[in-house]
DNA sequence: TATGCTTATATAAACGTTTAAACGAAGATG
DNA sequence: CATCTTCGTTTAAACGTTTATATAAGCATA
């Protein structure tokens, strides 16, 4: 009644628990006439092998964690980004098709993963969009790989995958230039050393450098990467600035911005140009539908899971780097505006 | 150099591993001085007991499993439904305040989660949105509590979570009618027999009968749960339908709905007014804001993990049904229109 | 002092795998 | 025929816990 064990196997095959374990990992050349007596033993008591036995032996349990940003609007727990959601899926899925499975942990405070890491032997850590130092040391000490998505810190202990921030930044503002504008506000989450924003700000002032606009630091207008703080960000470009677009560093932001002015009638694109960062779903969605710095979402996921079991193939091999590229996704929250002659 | 292990704690407090065993439990009643003395030594050697063997031993992971469908829209395998992402992310939260953690599994075909409960001795599995009869079936014979999310079969081997989608069918229409709606399509995911969609269209024919409203089947447009079906659905309705209204059963479809309406000029809600089922992250970014039937998301989450909880603590309990209470959320989809006199 | 009772701790088996090492049989080689 | 290989399989230890059972020590009681 209990659970079906190999041993079970081996005694209805009439072999030992070596055999029925060499045949179901495939390891040593056994002959078709016990693979299939074992096979057919198994399949009869509908045998499922115990990972967490495999994991003590093997000492690596097929397990992949991955830590997400959470935060709680309205004592919601909830993913901070719906980028972060696409990106979980596409890691999931990637995973599932290497016979790996997904543990999914939030993070508000600063959480101890590598405890985690160690309770369930994980074989490997994708760490999304976090920022704080601190919890970064610990995780140095560690010889489990550890993939970066979107986590910025210029040391070299881990694994990291992200786009060219400031190429994204200046691909966007360069978008808004060449249709005319000039005046060009940056909405952003907050700018820190090492972090996305502030590369996206460089690219901004790139684009703007190139053609010769001058930069004016009043355009510069930070919160945190969010909904909300995109309405605030909205509101206070709408009430002190005169500009005629705004590149946001994040399709988040952008959407919030868009309903905020929306709902001051202010008319986008008539009004204001936006472009965003990321390529959300949700940035298909809009309306309108949001101009954005895309990259391949499904892409991305997919890379670090590669990256993760490369690691663990060759644990010797020096932490990598992967560069997603980017490209424009044109919408309609872009106007052409008359140059100014 | 390798894992620290209860017997090092063991030796370098000097007691036996069981002792530290009971510390770390809190089993038996160990007298202050040793308890000190091992929690010292752990505390000195850094170490973090390992669930995979723990796991072997007591014969549970402290895992839960939660199953979300997933779809393949441009070949990013990304979760069905927005709402799910966000379920999710509640029930790792509340999990995780329980010291319990979360695997995460997308599901396109039918795959076996039972495999998966026995592969990782899941505590419990919880499974959002699912509909396939054939993979219940295999569900039924374990032990493992197992709770539906959305979910609907109308047997009862299984805990279940939901709202009364009759009731939010009801509430929705009526909102409608009570101004002064009466050409109101029904727009909809596959009318399955024991799914919600069969549910919510029952609720939507109460409110017609109750204000003697005849029913026209030609109003009733089906097809699958997400946006790309919500803007065909929407353009059939334009085509086809001389409505004023249309009731969405979820909020993704109504935001496809509200985008393809508006990229032909139709507005929302001057032409058409539109209510929703979810009340998602974007029935609140949407323009205009999606009036929409609301549940509390997180609690559901919650409620799904206390359910796994008490199920392990007493496996006798019979199954449970939790119906989770919801309220109209009005935002700006619903005009008042003249009655008809 | 012998006996029993309590309390604190240790011993060792068990959970379900994997795999190095051992083993026996059969065939090849001298 | 003795010896060596090769092949197929088994034995048994190990992974890190938990916990029933045993043990030892201390103390009170008769």
């Amino acid at each position: 009644m209990g659970r079906i064990t190999i041993k079970d196997v081996a005694k209805e095959a009439g072999v030992s628990t070596a055999t029925v374990s060499y045949v179901m990992n495939e390891k040593k050349n056994i002959p078709e006439a016990t693979r299939e007596q074992v096979l057919a033993a198994a399949e009869k008591l509908g045998y499922v092998s115990n990972y967490s036995a495999r994991s003590m032996r093997l000492n690596r349990s097929n397990l992949i964690g991955v830590i997400i940003p959470q935060t709680e609007p309205g004592s919601q727990m909830v993913f901070e980004n719906p980028f972060y959601s696409e990106i979980l899926s596409s890691i999931e899925y990637c995973a599932r098709q290497s016979g790996y499975h997904v543990i999914v942990s939030g993070t508000n405070a600063d959480e101890n993963y590598l405890k985690l890491a160690q309770q369930r032997n994980l074989d490997g850590i994708i760490i999304i969009g976090m920022y704080k130092e601190q919890s970064y040391t610990d995780l140095r000490n560690t010889r489990i790989p550890i993939v970066l998505v979107d986590s910025y810190m210029d040391d070299h202990y881990f694994h990291a995958i992200r786009i060219n921030d400031r190429h994204a930044g200046y691909v966007a503002t360069r978008h808004l230039i060449e249709n005319g504008h000039r005046k060009i506000a940056f909405l952003s989450g907050a700018i820190k050393d090492g972090g996305v924003m502030k590369l996206r700000h460089a690219g901004y002032c790139d684009a703007l450098d190139e053609f010769g606009i001058p930069r004016s630091p009043d355009y510069v207008l930070t919160e945190s990467v969010g909904f909300d703080s995109g309405r605030r960000l909205a509101r206070k470009m709408a009430d002190e600035l005169d500009v005629t677009a705004a590149f946001c560093t994040a399709d988040i932001i952008a959407i919030g911005v868009i309903k905020e002015l929306n709902e001051h009638q202010r008319l986008i694109p008539e009004q204001y140009s936006i472009v965003g960062v990321d390529n959300l779903s949700i940035a298909r969605y809009s309306i309108p539908g949001l101009t954005t710095v895309g990259q391949n979402i499904y892409h991305k996921g997919e890379k670090a899971v590669e990256m993760i079991l490369n690691a663990v193939a060759d644990p010797t091999a020096g932490k990598q780097e992967f560069i997603l590229p980017i490209t424009l996704v044109e919408r309609e929250s872009v106007r052409k505006i008359n140059l100014p002659t």
